[in-house]
DNA sequence: CGGTACATTGAGAAATTTCAAAGTTGGTGG
DNA sequence: CCACCAACTTTGAAATTTCTCAATGTACCG
């Protein structure tokens, strides 16, 4: 019953059709004046001859695998994927968390492949920027250096930030810190509606992300609902106390 | 001597005298060839005019504290130091551990205040290059740029191993992934001699960079040594069946 | 309907922490 | 050179957290 992810597995649902067109292009995307594909891409659209791949991705399946060398630099269009990493006794960790919008990894110019593997949580439109021309334009342009430099940046500290409740938290503070900073990311974007916002992670994946079994993960949930702190299910956050929350978070 | 003395902490045991010069300059430093700061400074001596602040610590010392505008780009040029973060229930994660010649954290090009302090292991020499300084050479030599991302790069690799074990690993085996890391390294520079290599980690240190408590970490390094795997301890680590402590490390 | 992934619950086992006390070590000052 | 001191290490016993195993319940999709 163990959620079968890597190399061989074959999806024992077939794939539901995908929401939206997958021809989407990046002129349309909504997230392109907020992110970096706004940057690359810039005002001045005589850039566009860029080519870039898009793809669609079904929920749970791979959309990268460690080790296979990779078409360019990945970025989540719509929907939400974990870059993680399969361990041979079936455990996997989850390194982070890539919303819509979002690079796969800042580490992306300096290499062609990687050691995590990345999944779809959601059914995904993903792209990739060929290396060369990320390169390039980099190279040319120096607030898109600086750029693509603080996002290197932002990445190293939210894995720190992860280091630390991994390495000194309690479960409960863990799912907490999770909760609270897809709260916070859910309100940047606006996603927060009457203290509820979507979050389609399975306890298995909150599990993976935070280092405990799903088992743990689903009691520790199941106490924050009977406490009325927050409920969590069905594809989506219900924040009861907001504060409280913030509380178990960094009680300590 | 005139030593760094933290503002908060007196030591109870007066700081000893620091080996080699104090003075010491980029000239004639061991590691020059090696790493960023033979790349930053080049082979052509002209660009020492270049500023650079060197200072000594005592071992147990901070270096830097964690929110304190920075000198500069932080460099470690003798001893071991650490890069941890500290919570208010007196635990404390370290997240990574910094060896002569490497950059404290290559993120420090795009920002000037930290969330982690860097604290002394050793008595350590160390130095500031001012951040504007290493902005031009990054923007001017397309080299250098490349060699920075590089860094990044590595720096983020071993983030997520290390948030792998965190999550993922017994005591046993984060230990020995440790100690493992520690070896290689140990062998690249040339310090392995017998099977043995220096390693000034305490205990209380161990703990703190695997997320165990000392006591704890005591009881697994007493059982590697009881087993004849390896011995740790009086600032260094004397492996005695190598392949065995491999396997521990990934057992699984 | 029937199947599959996902969520929940209970009970016992294992890993790790906590608390407390005693043993070691190395540097310092007398 | 010795005695002291502070930091560090070791050990035991009990408490706590988290995991494992196993069974049952639930929601969604074709």
């Amino acid at each position: 019953m163990l959620l079968e992810v890597e190399p061989f597995s074959v999806p024992t649902r077939a794939p539901r059709a995908l929401p939206g067109s997958a021809q989407s292009s990046c002129e349309t995307c909504y997230f392109r004046k907020s992110n970096f594909c706004g940057a690359l891409f810039g005002g001045s659209d005589d850039r566009d001859a860029i080519k870039v791949k898009h793809r669609t991705t079904a929920a749970r399946q791979n959309i990268y695998r460690a080790g296979e060398p990779s078409e360019g630099v990945l970025i989540i269009c719509e929907g939400w994927a974990v870059r993680y990493v399969q361990l041979p006794n079936g455990r996997r960790q989850i390194l982070s968390v890539v919303l819509p919008g979002e690079l796969v990894s800042a580490t992306s110019i300096v290499e062609r492949q990687f050691a995590f593997s990345v999944q779809a949580v959601t059914d995904v439109r993903y792209c990739y920027i060929p290396f060369a021309e990320v390169r390039e334009e980099l190279q040319a342009n120096s607030t898109l250096l600086d750029f693509w430099l603080k996002l290197m940046a932002v990445e190293h500290r939210h894995a720190d930030k992860q280091l630390v409740d991994l390495g000194q938290r309690t479960a409960q503070e863990r799912i907490a810190a999770l909760l609270v900073a897809m709260l916070t990311q859910a309100e940047q974007r606006g996603e927060l509606q009457d203290d509820e916002f979507p979050f389609p992670m399975s306890q298995q994946q909150i599990a993976d992300f935070t280092g405990l079994t799903s088992v743990h993960a689903c009691r520790v949930l199941s106490s924050l609902r009977k406490n009325g702190i927050c409920d969590v299910g069905h594809g989506v956050v219900k924040i009861v106390d907001r504060a409280e929350l913030g509380r178990i978070e960094s009680q300590r």
